[in-house]
DNA sequence: CCGCATCCGTTACGATACTG
DNA sequence: CAGTATCGTAACGGATGCGG
């Protein structure tokens, strides 16, 4: 029952969602419409597989995301962002504004993307 | 150069804030009002001194922080949030507001705090 | 004292290969 | 297709040392 290491709620927070790869995971399916392993697998950042498939069952166990299997073909899962996940989409709005004002030197950068207000990829 | 793992925002932003401790030092001296190593220091989460020097490092190298001495003790480094650092603070509040509502399961969690709405420590 | 730096055992991460 | 197993590497974390 060692889950936290303090009653602050950012603390708490980053026990969950402090590391590199949880959050993208939630912007893949929450905000790219993403809904298989397969689809998530093929971020541009390259998740390893086994990091991929901890932090599915982790949200999964935490009710942030559901795993269901797709009525078209069996193998396939379908994972999906439930209201719980959803509120926790504004962290990332919040994120995305900041890093987009700051973390783009020049100009190339924007124009890499081709998009200026959203840059998801 | 091979600072961040794509041109997404929200993977940028992970490269920076993407662990356990970055933001829980931003939210001492941000939210805190802490300036100083030794308060930081002691923070509830109980942070190792070597990743607290660390942290603040890359901090104050990316102009999130800055860092002088204390006029009244030269011995004291004063630690100051720049403008960059306090725009990042939504992200924070965003954090907060979704751990406060949905990583506190039981009443005597928050009766240890006694704060409802914004439990920071 | 204050602010780290070093050392070092333990844990988490991450790339690749492999399996049901 | 959706994961596991393996294993090398990096990060964490506690203790301690040490210059200023």
């Amino acid at each position: 029952m060692k889950k936290f290491r303090s009653f602050c709620p950012v603390a708490r927070g980053l026990d969950l969602f402090g590391d590199k790869w949880t959050l993208l995971i939630m912007r893949d399916i929450g905000n790219l419409g993403k809904s298989t392993y397969k689809e998530l697998a093929a971020m541009p950042e390259k998740i390893a597989t086994n990091t991929l498939a901890e932090r599915l069952e982790r949200l999964v166990g935490e009710g942030i995301l559901t795993k269901t299997r797709s009525t078209r073909n069996k193998l396939v899962f379908i994972y999906a962002i439930t209201e719980k996940g959803k509120e926790l989409l504004p962290v990332i709005d919040s994120l995305t504004e900041w890093s987009s004002k700051y973390l783009y030197n020049n100009e190339d950068d924007h124009k890499k993307t081709g998009i200026k207000s959203r840059i998801y990829c």
